[in-house]
RNA sequence: GGCGCAUUCGUCUAGCGGCCAAGGACGCCGCCCUCUCAAGGCGGAAACCGCGGGUUCGAAUCCCGUAUGCGCCA
């Protein structure tokens, strides 16, 4: 392949990077790291007017969070600095001029207005829309006119009229767009901000880049790019436009589609390595069977030629399969560790109740997330109840009963009682509190009351925990201890007490 | 409206002329395991490869057209 590949991930500081962008910044680093090439972060921040506060920043996090980590860019710097588009005006402007006195570009004084007019009548007409040219022979005396109205001009670049241009995508192949059909679009706005056009070019051969990957939506755009490349006699770096992410709907995964923001889905739960891995198979493959892949595996195997050509809809449903599928893979310390913030937010917030104590006890986590483990979606949630509301049976010290729970199928009060009756005496005389042994005790005690298994243990499951899911009877019991699991059942047993027999 | 790109099970995908009456995964359904919920195991339904023409002894795979979807510009 390429001797030295440089490629870039370029986002703009507009808010959240969302899945679709952070997938590109994906690509361009396995694609990077696969040949030993270097990964840039540019900001192209030339957009003032759509700006966002903390966007540079939740970028750099997103990046960070998921391990892609960048050799030349914000916070790094390197030989190409700087790598804000902001702060490196002056170069497209040089250019700008350069391109004026070459006569490949002119100024445009037109207002919004009049474009607006001429765009109307091209609809009309049903003309193909463009500008038209009209300050591109402007004589002296306009010029000084529409000056001393104190109009600023914008800088168009001159289309050729003729022939086409194209290009080889490495993703799409032979790609061609007549020239004919391409305006006089936009350099340098009247502000003296560049456009992406001009910027991306300019910072593109400046920073020296091999290799352009970016979203499908760019192609339409990258004949214009070529054309800026041509005029200033620069070879343009290989070109390769990923496929889009998709909503359900199949259009451009957006804002209305729900969480989009990878932050977001850092917060809900899931791993870091899940969306690497995940967001890796979004439009790549590596062959018809392999899916649970580690970074190493990906960026060994990550080729330009595996990339699908055709957008892809982000599947919720397996994206969580595959977190719970992580999750599971975990050891027991590191799950512990991950947990921990989690449920020591706030119980509003997926946490544990709020009076429970923080800091959490990370010896007795630690005995509780085997059994929470293969229940766990994602780290926030089992899928249906929050992970703090699933564990906290074994933190709270009184829980509240349903009654109705306590009374199973084909049973009456009475029986409840006696059964918890019955289970009480034998925990407080069981010479060894372990889940072996109650599993073995408790089975026997079901055959001496008439009951099956499935009526004994739902009703102390119900006395134990509160719930009628919850994880396995014998290692929960041991886990919460005689003493308060004897207590549980006579507090079952007291709600039961101001029950009617009915 | 113009231009461009795309098109294999609901979804992500494998497939680069014969190994495909199309394979894997998620989801779904059933069975097993089982103290609940999960997890796991086994099995099943699910794409006539958008459609129509070619090329070829032979096409999901190559070519042309067409439809649809999406993207960009407006």
């Amino acid at each position: 392949m390429p001797v030295e590949v440089r490629v870039r991930y370029a986002p703009s500081p507009t808010g959240e990077p969302h899945l679709g962008n952070i997938r590109t910044a994906l690509f361009n680093w396995l694609f990077a790291r696969h040949w030993g090439g270097t990964f840039i972060v540019r900001i192209e921040d030339t957009d003032v007017t759509r700006k966002v506060e903390g966007a540079v920043e939740n970028n750099l996090k997103s990046l960070r969070w998921l391990g892609l980590d960048w050799d030349e860019g914000p916070e790094v710097g390197g030989s190409h600095a700087p790598y804000f588009q902001s702060e490196r005006l002056a170069l497209y402007q040089e250019v700008a001029v350069r391109l004026l006195e070459e006569g490949y570009a002119y100024r445009c004084y037109c207002s919004p207005e009049r474009l607006n007019e001429m765009r109307q009548e091209q609809q009309s007409r049903k003309q193909p829309s463009g500008y038209d040219r009209h300050c591109l022979g402007l004589s002296h005396s306009q010029v000084r006119e529409y000056e001393v109205q104190g109009i600023t001009p914008v800088v168009r670049f001159k289309m050729p009229l003729e022939g086409e241009t194209a290009f080889e995508d490495l993703v799409r192949g032979h790609v061609s767009f007549e020239n004919r059909l391409l305006d006089d679009f936009v350099m340098l706005k009247s502000d003296g901000f560049p456009t992406y056009h001009l910027a991306n070019v300019v910072d593109d051969h400046s920073m020296e880049i091999t290799h352009v990957m970016r979203a499908e939506e760019w192609l339409p755009s990258t004949p214009r790019h070529i054309q800026i490349y041509r005029v200033l006699g620069w070879e343009p770096p290989l070109f390769v436009h990923l496929p889009m992410i998709l909503g359900p709907d199949r259009s451009k995964l957006s804002k209305r589609h729900g969480a989009t923001s990878v932050l977001e889905y850092r917060d809900m739960g899931y791993l870091p390595e899940v969306v690497f891995n995940f967001l890796a198979l979004l439009g790549w493959s590596l062959d018809d069977k392999t899916e649970i892949m580690s970074r190493e595996d990906v960026i060994k195997s990550f080729t330009l030629d595996r990339i699908v050509k055709a957008g892809a809809i982000f599947s919720m449903d397996k994206f969580t399969w595959m977190n719970g599928h992580y999750i599971r893979q975990l050891s027991t310390q590191e799950l512990t560790k991950r947990l921990l913030p989690f449920l020591e937010r706030p119980y509003g917030k997926g946490g544990l109740p709020d009076q429970i104590q923080r800091p959490i006890d990370t010896g007795y986590l630690n005995k509780l997330v085997p059994l929470l483990q293969e229940r766990l979606k994602t780290l926030a949630s089992t899928g249906e109840m929050n992970t703090g509301e699933m564990i906290s049976p074994f933190f709270l010290d009184k829980l509240d009963y349903d009654v109705k729970l306590l009374v199973q199928k084909e049973m009456d009060i009475t029986g409840a009682r006696s059964a918890l009756e019955e289970s009480l005496r034998l925990l407080e005389i069981l010479p060894d509190f372990n889940a072996q042994m109650l599993e073995e005790k408790l089975r026997a005690l079901s055959q001496v009351l008439g009951l099956n298994t499935r009526q004994l243990f739902g009703i102390l499951r119900v006395a134990i925990t509160g719930r009628t899911a919850a994880p396995p009877l014998f290692q929960t019991m041991e886990t919460l201890d005689r003493e308060r699991c004897v207590m549980r059942i006579k507090a079952a047993l007291e709600s039961l007490r101001h029950v009617p027999v009915l």
